[in-house]
DNA sequence: TTAGCATCTCGAGCTAACTCTAAGTCAAGA
DNA sequence: TCTTGACTTAGAGTTAGCTCGAGATGCTAA
């Protein structure tokens, strides 16, 4: 089963104008033609796709995602280097999570302090604004 | 304790351009100065520059931040649609977490695919190198 | 056969968020 | 007094990642 460029950006959510840059931009480097010269996509392409899309939706730039297509491109030979490339790309995922959680506390608290009505009634007292917003509990 | 303008972005490791550019675009709207016009931080403005940091490291845009600042600074009657502010955008930090610990299982298996010495071998074997990269187990 | 639609390439344009430069002010130390 | 260094503003420049438009081509249904 194959599919068109709008089928896929469907399924992922991206425009085909995204789909034809990452092409460009060498991030699909084996997305076959049919005779007109439209591009084809298999159900293997999709797995590539949706790698793709991992990556960059983990905050890897658009170069070391191109990297890491050379790389592939290259065979076995580059195999290690592919894993450590991973590696290191999970401890910064593992960072990112910490610290989204670590800013959700932030906004939990300023959810909770907007929850008790002491609260909003301060804010109006205080000269400064301000000092309403950051004096948490 | 009072804190220059790059006292304050060394703690938060922004740039002073960056703090002057936030201040600019309305994010800093109370830094008061001192007699020869420099901006000088209390320690009650570094509990608001960590909010401003805190929203921006979880994806608000800038100008949604600033939306933010200019209800703060209409005191109490803004309180509500605050609240709501962050109660939607808690839900789109745990989304951030959700999708970015989805995106780590699919890093996981591509680690433990490298990891596997039959795999690394299988690459070269198929005539499309992207096939070894999304075989899968 | 003709209309309509999806695809193509190439290249320009756009937006967000900085990032930097130039030219100037000010205060403290040698 | 002079120099040094941190601060100021206004405005231009940069980068990443799209996003769009023009003009051409090719299949498909009426």
């Amino acid at each position: 089963m194959n599919y068109t460029i709008s089928d896929v950006a469907g399924m992922f959510n991206l425009s085909v104008h995204t789909l034809r840059y990452y092409d460009k931009e060498g991030l699909l480097p084996f997305i076959s033609r049919d005779k007109s010269g439209n591009r084809v996509f298999t159900a293997l392409d999709l797995d590539w796709v949706a790698l793709i899309c991992c990556l960059k939706n983990t905050g890897m730039p658009i170069k070391d995602i191109k990297q890491y297509c050379d790389w592939a491109k290259e065979g076995s030979i580059t195999g290690e280097i592919r894993k450590d490339l991973f590696k290191k790309h999970r401890t910064t995922v593992l960072k990112q999570i910490e610290d989204l959680k670590k800013n959700l506390e932030l906004i939990d608290m300023k959810i909770s302090f907007y929850e008790n009505p002491e609260n909003v009634q301060l804010m109006d007292k205080l000269a400064c604004k301000v000092a309403a917003e950051t004096m948490f509990p």
